[in-house]
RNA sequence: GCCCUCGUCGUUCAACGGAUAGGACGGAAGUUUCCUAAACUUUAAAUGGAGGUUCGAUUCCUCCCGAGGGCACCA
């Protein structure tokens, strides 16, 4: 990554300084540092005349990366060399598929764990974001070097559950509504009248149903593949939640306090005290949610990534608690935060929910406008901010949507390689000096340094606005340059760029889990 | 009441504490004898309010206003 060598260079002129500089791309160079800026404060000097020393000691070097040093307003401005910028595109050719794979995981395991929707009915808008969501995040992070575990949590025993078998029943203690339950009585309860229903088992086989029928089959429609379908009742039937009970009791965490087992998560960092066993006797969801994440430890996992939505905000100290209690690491539990999503239906604000059976289910989001819009949609909107959705604003602006920007430019290119009869060289690089072919280039690589900083702080967003980024790139040099001409040597080149610029693309949309279409229709509307 | 998230062009989203706040849709004006015009070029338009920290704040801190979500022996 072009970043990191940048950063070494200067690391290397400031010698022992530790100092928490930047280096960017910029708008005003091809890279730029504020390494002066920082440095000079510290030793309370000039910026300007730091960063004109450092200027001169990198320059000293004759690295060949850089073509021209400036200084401006303190920060250093680098512009790289054509000659390096060359070299990169024939590293992308060497690269193919694997270009902007990278080894910061050092093959650590890494357990994501998302959706885990209740199985209490279909999969909606707000397992949309997080599904989405979990499956790229672990495609980046298996890029990054990861070797990453996709999962998803089953609750399919407890009050939920039961909930459900009453709502199947149809008797006074119903919950769940909508055209799903009622299939389900006619499945599962049948013709012949009894009245010795018991909610638990109804609810636990319409669980299976709801599971293996609508779950499941969505997930599959959302491109989504789970290593593991991890359900909470084998917790219990493998005797792990009562394990962890012990556990936790042996070490002192666990008291009981009127009837009940509490765990001691306020000396850990929560609020209050949580109950693990309820004066009832029945162990709480978060007793086996703590069983879970041992269970979890223990199968070897280095780092784990849980999904929540913002209504299961509360969670997170508790399980870190629970984290610590255990003897592991709360660093290694990363909890991401889902807003929930709004929904709006003719300006109005919609309340979505599974108990009154208003709600967008992610099958009919994917009816409307498609995967590929579908999937863009959700990662272009960072997973903490709130999240207005209007199906009929979806459906309108689903043929403008970015992603076809994106998938037209990938289209150009492999129409251009189907006409052209010249195959791809690229001993005359050197011929690419147009401006457009060489910001072209510097596009390209940038596409290491995104999953990087992806792997780390999980900004997903930033996938889909480098697609657009690069797919301007293309389109622009595609007006500016024509790349099969007369020229046989420099349509050879140029085939060597927009054989780059597809592989990037193509790594790109992979990532992402939009399909890569060898040719886009012109849109009959326009 | 306490805690968390969010407030950016008309709309919807971007911007590790950096330089002239970026894109998409919508608005205005253009580009096609030539590899797909779902493209390109030009243009108008925004940081909720008040302080503070800093060489420098959309970003960090405090208060206020507004939206959402938590504060169960529910999940």
């Amino acid at each position: 990554m072009i970043k990191e060598e940048i950063k070494k260079i200067i690391e290397k002129v400031i010698k022992g300084e530790v100092l928490n500089f930047s280096v960017e791309t910029s708008s005003h160079a091809d890279y730029s540092s504020n390494v002066a800026l920082i440095l000079a404060k510290k030793e309370n000097k000039n910026p300007r005349e730091t960063a004109e020393l450092i200027k001169t000691e990198i320059e000293k070097q004759k690295n060949k990366l850089f073509s021209k040093i400036e200084v401006v307003n303190g920060f250093i401005n680098f512009y790289l060399s054509e000659k390096y910028l060359k070299e990169q595109v024939q590293k992308v050719l060497k690269g193919k598929e694997k270009f902007g794979s990278s080894n910061i995981g050092k093959k650590q395991k890494i357990n994501v764990e998302f959706i885990s929707a209740n199985p209490t009915g279909p999969l909606t808008l707000g397992n949309g974001r997080g599904g989405f969501g979990g499956d790229v995040l672990a495609k980046v992070l298996e890029k990054a070097g990861y070797k990453v575990s996709r999962e998803y949590y089953i609750n399919d025993i407890g009050a939920q559950i039961t909930k459900l078998g009453h709502s199947v029943i149809g008797d006074e203690e119903a919950v769940y509504s909508g055209k799903y339950i009622e299939d389900l009585r006619k499945e599962i309860v049948g013709l012949p009248k009894s009245y010795n229903f018991k909610a638990e088992e109804i609810g636990e086989k319409a669980g299976k149903i709801i599971l293996e029928k609508m779950i499941k089959p969505s997930v599959k429609r959302m491109g989504i593949k789970f290593d593991t379908w991890f359900s909470e009742t084998t917790l219990y039937k493998n005797g792990v939640v009562d394990k962890t009970i012990a556990e936790l009791t042996k070490k002192g965490f666990a008291y009981e306090s009127e009837g009940a087992l509490w765990f001691k998560s306020s000396e850990l960092g929560d609020d209050k005290d949580r109950v693990l066993i309820r004066e009832d006797g029945v162990k709480t969801y978060f007793a086996s949610d703590i069983a879970y994440l041992r269970n979890k430890f223990e199968r070897g996992f280095d780092k784990l990534i849980i999904f929540l939505g913002a209504d299961h905000y509360g969670y997170v100290a508790r399980l870190k608690a629970a984290c610590q209690a255990l003897g592991y690491n709360k660093e290694n539990v990363d909890a991401i935060v889902l807003q929930l999503v709004k929904l709006f239906e003719n300006g109005k604000e919609v309340r979505m929910s599974k108990r009154t059976g208003i709600y967008v289910t992610i099958d009919e989001l994917i009816d409307e406008v498609g995967l590929d819009v579908a999937r863009f949609f959700f990662l272009q909107r960072s997973l903490n901010t709130h999240f207005n959705f209007d199906m009929d604003l979806a459906k309108e602006k689903s043929d403008k949507n970015p992603v076809f920007k994106v998938q037209y430019a990938y289209a150009r290119i492999n129409s251009i390689f189907a006409k052209s009869k010249i195959k791809a060289k690229t001993n005359n690089l050197d011929l690419l000096k147009e401006q457009s072919e060489l910001e072209l280039i510097k596009q390209l690589i940038r596409f290491p340094e995104i999953i990087g900083d992806s792997a780390n702080d999980y900004q997903l967003q930033r996938l889909p606005n480098y697609a657009i980024e690069l797919a301007d790139s293309f389109h622009k040099f595609y007006e500016k340059c024509r790349v099969v001409t007369e020229d046989k040597k420099l349509t050879e080149a140029r085939l060597s760029l927009i054989l780059a610029t597809k592989i990037v693309l193509e790594n790109a949309l992979k990532l992402m889990g939009i399909s890569t279409p060898k040719e886009l229709k012109r849109n009959e509307a326009k």
